[in-house]
RNA sequence: GGCCAAGUGGCGGAAUGGCAGACGCACUCGACUCAAAAUCGAGCGUAGCAAUACGUGUGGGUUCGAGUCCCACCUUGGCCA
């Protein structure tokens, strides 16, 4: 009595393929159209897959397999991001090198994924931490060091390309090279890092959340330290308008637009009272001045005071003698606080006074120079004027120091009531658009006009100048860690800093016998004293002792899933011509901002330098939602309703696992696990199997009802309606639907004695995208030789799949009173009077006048009557 | 606080502005069985014996007709501050 045996089936048909190599992307494409999908490749870690994996992972393999029988050459391919902290952190505790931990991590993953079944092309995956792979991250990281940004073309050139100024240029060598340093998209800066001392590390701003380390919680603190940098920022612009075409969904879209923090405003320098004149760059004698940034020029004439962050650098300078105490001890304490501590944890304002004034530009008013952390080093220029009339923050900190406020625009009458305030006498900051007042030549303007307007005058009077400013910032790229890729990067005895050669990569990690941080800013490679030092002409080079990030490895792998083995380059170009963009990329909202915002900077590097033909990576982009458990709460340990992939593919099987996770909702939605909707699932899977096959025989064979013979009109209907809805469903990636129809589908059929042959194997393609082993097994049942992996989809004829009579609803004013039954082509005029025949009609509108009828065959009928 | 999603049976969800609740789960009843499981059949928004009425977070609006479009609000989630 075979019954259907989960187990069994699957063994034997992951075994074929990977024996067959079913899935092998062959390097021609014999005519075929490409279509590359993308799956974010896992972190491997120790606690093995985790049932939101397959989420993603299912939903691409339905549609590479929907693709490959659509007549597409398809790229699927899988690999590991496996450098990380949990791999060092357990080195450490052990003092086992992180790769074996990482090895073995790989290899349950990979058990895994193989035992749910997809179609990936397993000869191209991908190990970040493979020397192999490294090799062309630090080769792409040189190439970025090897690159500038030129502002006028909006490209990345060659350092080699560079201007060098002339009177530079007489300078020497060295000014030369610190010139070129200075310009690198890679590049060393001494700046305010977010330091976890718990961690041993640096962090980027983005891997610090409400102050702690995203990573296990831990304290951050600010600390200026000398690290590599990435400059993003040259690229923000690119990085928003490019977004526009993308095939991404508005809120992923709008995420990044946020994060790349795009505002337009002005820089206004304030002259410093009583400061001596000092030469500039064009040995100009100018007075001292600070410059801010300010979105809300219109509002100039409100300043009452100035704020600097307590690191600028012209405190020292402005600051009176009788101020010294009380700054220096405040720039103490600002220190040692997180930004996020500065700007967001502050309930109270504090700052302190620097003893000096600054100009208004635009009325010569002198007002008082602060210093406080509410004004962050890294925001703008690092200075603010302050306008407390019209920002809520610097209304706080006027209150708090009690500083004059001006209204310069009119707030209207209803938030003047709504906060009690009069228009001489706010009780809060009107940040709204209004029209200027107390402004002088603004005065009567509304905002916009008042900001071009003003952005004028300061313009033609070298006071300031038009400017748009980014939140990005530069991308802080190094890590005091072992585990990740090494800088090929040696430093010179006098500070200098030299690339290895690309032919001299990869280079690899030391072995270690202890992989604990030092503590200090350098990382555990430092320890590594046979690894540390190259000796080069008689010169002794220390190499660079930080290695990358884990974003590195990410940046650019399904580059390298193009041609992977690859031992020239990073991937051959004409492939990459061929395959790119990815056509679809699957993955976590988690990595909505960060990994693609990286990603994409990288490509256009390499596409500016020429590596690449297509300026986007990824044209569509979709976001599989979280799964929760099933008591509605987000999956973890501490929780314990973490679902393990593995006991369900015991259980029910990979294909019910599969199917569930697609029947639950929307891809996009976030939704809790169920148990029973996986039985129900698995019900349906042996409903189908008991469907085509004889479950009282004594092997599997065909069921008594599956004849050869031609389906009759209804059974047509059913099975076209079925390849059609199935079909679209599966292209727009609708898989709840399409697996609710297949379903309908099977509850027709097994009530049918006939059940045509040419039905059932029709059926069994439909499926096969979705429950892929149990329709290979049945396929065979149906007497089939080869895998089905590559039969054409089903085609639908549009003939079949209408009824000869339909149903339409038939309503009197808008509420539904009857349903007619009337043959499919009837047009409105047929439809008014069949409607109008109707006894339940007649009954309905006895004694009133019908108005207007509305009937739009096949859909419905509307009396209107009164 | 700002921006973006989303609110539909007991639960997951379905529905180009046109019969709300497809499909599945749970539940109830029935068949098979000594019995149970599995399987098969039927029912299943609320109230009502019924005819029928009411029903898609709340209030308004547009429309012949609104779960769907518009406005305001409430709640939840995400991102940012």
């Amino acid at each position: 009595m075979p019954s259907y045996d989960p187990a069994a089936i699957e063994r034997k048909w992951q075994q074929f393929w990977e024996t067959n190599k079913t899935f092998r992307t062959e390097e021609e494409s014999g005519g075929k159209p490409k279509y590359y999908i993308l799956d974010m490749f896992p972190y491997p870690s120790g606690s093995g897959l985790h049932v939101g994996h397959p989420e993603g992972y299912t939903a691409t393999d339905i549609l590479a397999r929907f693709k490959r029988m659509n007549g597409f050459h398809v790229l699927h391919p899988m690999g590991w991001d496996a450098f990380g902290l949990p791999a060092e952190q357990h080195a450490i505790q052990t003092g086992e090198h992180p790769s074996k931990n990482t090895q073995q991590n790989i290899a349950t993953f990979r058990r895994q994924i193989k035992s749910l079944g997809f179609s990936y092309d397993w000869d191209r995956e991908v190990d970040t931490t493979d020397p192999n792979y490294f090799r062309w991250t630090q080769w792409i990281f040189l190439t970025i060091y090897d690159t500038w940004y030129d502002a006028e073309l909006k490209k990345g050139r060659p350092i080699s390309e560079l201007p060098i100024p002339p009177e530079l240029a007489a300078q020497g060598e060295e000014a030369i090279r610190k010139y070129r340093d200075s310009h690198r998209l890679a590049y060393i800066a001494e700046q305010p890092v977010n330091w976890c001392p718990e961690l041993g590390t640096v962090l980027a701003n983005e891997e610090v959340i409400d102050g702690k380390s995203e990573r296990g919680g831990f304290p951050v603190v600010r600390q200026p330290l000398k690290q590599w940098l990435m400059r993003i920022t040259a690229y923000a612009e690119r990085l928003l308008s490019d977004l526009e075409p993308l095939d991404w969904s508005e809120s992923i879209k709008q995420m990044q637009r946020n994060w790349i923090g795009k505002s337009e405003g002005a820089e206004v320098h304030f002259e410093i009272v009583g400061a001596s004149p000092r030469t500039n760059v064009r040995g100009e004698s100018v007075g001292e001045s600070i410059t801010v940034y300010t979105t809300r020029p219109d509002t100039l004439f409100g300043a009452t005071y100035m704020v600097l962050s307590p690191e600028h650098q012209l405190v020292k300078r402005i600051t009176t003698p009788e101020q010294q105490g009380a700054v220096k001890a405040y720039q103490e304490t600002a220190a040692r606080k997180s930004d996020f501590e500065r700007t967001e944890l502050a309930k109270k304002k504090t700052g302190v006074f620097t003893g000096a004034y600054a100009h208004n530009p635009v009325n010569g008013q002198q007002i008082p120079i602060w210093i406080a952390d509410y004004v962050l080093a890294t925001y703008g220029t690092g200075a603010i004027m302050a306008v407390p009339g019209h920002d809520e923050r610097d209304f706080e900190f006027a209150k708090q120091f009690d500083l004059p406020i001006v209204t310069v625009v009119t707030p209207n009458e209803k938030w003047l009531k709504e906060t009690g305030s009069t228009v001489n006498d706010l009780k809060a900051a009107y940040t709204d658009d209004g029209v200027a007042m107390n402004s002088g030549m603004l005065d009567g303007l509304k905002t916009e006009e008042a900001k071009s307007k003003i952005i004028a005058w300061l313009e033609e009077r070298k006071l300031g100048t038009r400017k748009v400013n980014y939140k990005l910032r530069d991308w802080l790229f190094s890590r005091q860690r072992y585990w990740g890729e090494p800088f090929p990067i040696l430093h010179g005895p006098d500070g200098e800093v030299v690339p290895l050669g690309m032919d001299e990569l990869p280079l690899t990690l030391p072995e270690m016998t202890d992989y604990k941080p030092t503590g200090s800013p350098d990382g555990p490679l430092a320890k590594a004293t046979d690894w540390l030092t190259v000796t080069r002409d008689g010169k002794t080079y220390r190499r660079e002792t930080n290695t990358m990030p884990q974003w590195a490895g990410s940046c650019w792998y399904f580059l390298r899933y193009i041609d992977p083995k690859n031992a020239t380059a990073f991937a051959d170009p004409a492939k990459l011509k061929e395959w790119l963009p990815v056509d679809l990329y699957i993955g976590g909202a988690e990595h909505a901002v960060l990994h693609l915002l990286y990603s994409r900077f990288w490509h256009k590097v390499l596409f500016d330098r020429g590596y690449l033909h297509c300026p986007e990576p990824f044209q569509r982009l979709v976001n599989q939602g979280m799964i929760l458990g099933e008591n509605n709460e987000k999956m973890s340990k501490a929780r314990g309703n973490v679902v393990n992939p593995d006991d369900v593919v015991k259980e029910y099987g990979a294909d019910a696992l599969r199917l569930f996770e697609m029947f639950m909702g929307p891809l996009e939605a976030v939704k809790p696990w169920s148990t029973k909707g996986v039985e129900g699932v698995y019900r349906f899977l042996g409903r189908v199997w008991r469907m085509l096959t004889d479950d009282a025989a004594e092997t599997v064979t065909l069921h008594p009802s599956v004849k050869d013979v031609a389906p009759d009109k209804k059974a047509l209907r059913v099975l076209h309606r079925t390849i059609q809805k199935v079909g679209e469903d599966t292209d727009r990636l609708s898989f709840n639907t399409a697996i609710a129809t297949m379903m309908e589908f099977t509850n027709y059929f097994t009530k049918q004695e006939v059940r045509p042959k040419s039905a059932m194997e029709t059926f069994v393609l439909l499926l096969a995208p979705y429950a892929p082993h149990v329709a290979e097994e049945l396929w065979r049942v149906l007497g089939h030789a080869d895998t089905l992996a590559y039969e054409p989809w089903p085609k639908f004829d549009p003939a079949l799949v209408k009824a000869d009579t339909i149903e339409i609803p038939v309503q009197v004013n808008g509420k539904l009173r009857s349903v007619l039954s009337v043959p499919a082509e009837i047009d409105a005029a047929g439809l008014e009077a069949a409607a109008k025949a109707d006894l339940k009609v007649i009954e309905a509108i006895a004694g009133k006048t019908i108005k207007k009828v509305i009937a739009k065959p096949p859909q419905m009928v509307n009396l209107v009557v009164g």
